[in-house]
DNA sequence: CTGTATCCCAGCGGATACTG
DNA sequence: CAGTATCCGCTGGGATACAG
């Protein structure tokens, strides 16, 4: 699939491979992976409160004074995020006071790092103030950032990506 | 699963290191950095339209139909896109025809690529029809991934990370 | 402390019609 | 082909008040 070549204007950033004859056949419905992503993550709320998730924050109160949102979007929000499978609800005793209800991320939603990191690392490079928040890798203590690597577990820049598109049917293989 | 401690219910998913103390202070304004992102591609419009261009999506129409938008709206999400500079647009003379306009992607645009990939693979762990379109390592074949890695490129998972606040001032080096 | 209930507004996005 | 203009419904999100 010979592309060396630059990506320059007058072609496609991302060469295509495969037959995009009938890429209009996938428009519609629920073909797109990344609109399944927008139905559940696509709001501010959805993603701020993830966020303040992955940061730690776990009771209400917290979640919903660190994001800045309102109680009552915060409430409907987290509802959603617990219904869709992305945090769980349990009770969560503190030695010396009552039990309460803390919010927690599921399997699902943790799986959800990479997205909350990529978004976080692409806004650090835009002018904005300095500081705030960051992740950080524990152990070194540096930034994170997403990168993206094939399957096969090979570094992919945007010049080595191709569209294609896939066969109905096909399995498509999450290594 | 490897990671040995859980990070169960009663431990943050994502430890705490450094001073959260003032945490708080950080919460409103232009601190977050996912929040900016937010502000400049956090419509399902744009991050479709940016999908396309991704997928080498260049003419206005082709654009529009195939993320299924009104041209009203793929029309002012992709001026403000423009104008926030992560399209460009530029004539483009196709041989025989007479000369027409195409957006595609700035460095800036480019860089989005983790964004995009990021939430495209998390899509594809979803339920839904199986097919559709799908970014792949055009060397292999093999689809793509988001993976979280750190500036000193060591491989990042979810229980390796920390949230800390930032001094401000102190400089945000993007290696 | 953890929400629910109402009211309200701005913005997103669809539909339709029209222009160069 | 590449948009603009207008209208309109839906929902995201803020504010305020109330409840278990």
């Amino acid at each position: 699939m010979a592309h060396t070549q630059e990506p320059t204007a007058d072609r496609p950033v991302v060469s295509r491979i495969g037959r995009f004859a009938d890429r209009d056949a996938f428009t519609a419905e629920g073909w797109c992976k990344l609109e399944r992503t927008l139905e559940l993550v696509g709001t501010r709320s959805a993603m701020i409160l993830l966020r303040e998730a992955f940061y730690g924050g776990r009771r209400f109160d917290e979640l919903a004074r660190r994001t800045g949102l309102s109680d009552a979007v915060a409430a409907k929000r987290l509802k959603q995020l617990v219904d869709d499978g992305l945090l769980r609800q349990q009770p969560y005793q503190e030695p010396g006071s009552r039990t309460r209800q803390e919010y927690v991320l599921t399997e699902r939603g943790r799986t959800l790092f990479p997205v909350v990191v990529a978004m976080m690392s692409w806004g650090a490079t835009l002018e904005g103030r300095e500081g705030g928040v960051e992740l950080v890798h524990a152990e070194c203590g540096e930034p994170l950032t997403a990168v993206v690597r094939c399957a096969a577990g090979h570094d992919v820049g945007i010049e080595d990506a191709a569209a294609q598109t896939i066969r109905e049917g096909r399995k498509a293989r999450r290594s």
